[in-house]
DNA sequence: TTTAATTACTATATTAAAGTAGAAATTACA
DNA sequence: TGTAATTTCTACTTTAATATAGTAATTAAA
């Protein structure tokens, strides 16, 4: 895949809160809703609160709220909270084999490749996913 | 990363392959060049075996050689070899939610960049990784 | 025909991602 | 002030990918 699994649910909880702005909606419905596993869940909307894509609202009648305009939001934004590869692997790895200096063979193929798939996610932001 | 590390393993053994045509190469001698594990490449070349990439010969002086043109392996072939993934997968999973009927939101972007990737695995061949 | 070097097979171990469980901290409200 | 509903924290479990280990099968050559 593209994208991991955890990312992928980041992606659409923003989507989610993006079609209830300014409405809290907690993790339990949000899991529901998405079809989500409740406490996996609650672990990606701390990664999301802390990160400031979404506020977080404790005890009875809480939940979660976008905390942004969804046009602000870019995906590249997610995506990133919840990666940890360095972000010009190729086929021979991390970079102590093929890095700029010693491109490995198929670095700059990966690399468009590579590019074509960040301008996406640089250039999508959530607005365009909610209409 | 756009393939897991088997799939890597298995394009640098090819590339290799490649550049020493029509001569044996034992899986120590693949392991010791490019340095994958013993084990685990041997179960790699297996598998390149079985689908015809490279003819194997067991017993002693045995190895490997590569079964056809380099320009007619594919990154493609390869990479299909060691992928279980379902092809059209977006953020909704596994076709059961988005589907060509029922598309998820991010379905035609996602394609966009798959398409482009696959491209050029398509049309990347391991002749032009050898010169 | 024996030996050594190899591929092939099968089982187990390690690691990272995904998922589960329980309880502490917080807060609205009766 | 007590209770119930929530987020947050910490630990554990499961699953899939990667890696390791041991041995069987094969084969060239002494």
């Amino acid at each position: 895949m593209i994208i991991n699994k955890t990312q992928s649910y980041a992606i659409r909880v923003l989507e989610l809160l993006a079609q209830k702005k300014d409405i809290l909606i907690s993790a339990k419905k949000i899991s529901q809703n998405l079809d989500i596993p409740y406490k996996y869940l609650t672990r990606v909307m701390t990664k999301l609160s802390e990160s400031q894509l979404v506020n977080s609202y404790r005890g009875k009648d809480g939940g979660f709220m976008i905390a942004k305009e969804p046009s602000e939001i870019k995906l590249k934004d997610i995506i990133d909270i919840f990666s940890n590869e360095s972000p010009h692997q190729c086929i021979y790895g991390d970079g102590s084999i093929c890095s700029q200096k010693t491109k490995c063979t198929l670095h700059d193929k990966w690399q468009n490749s590579k590019e074509s798939i960040n301008e996406s996610f640089l250039n999508t932001t959530i607005q365009e996913l909610v209409k």
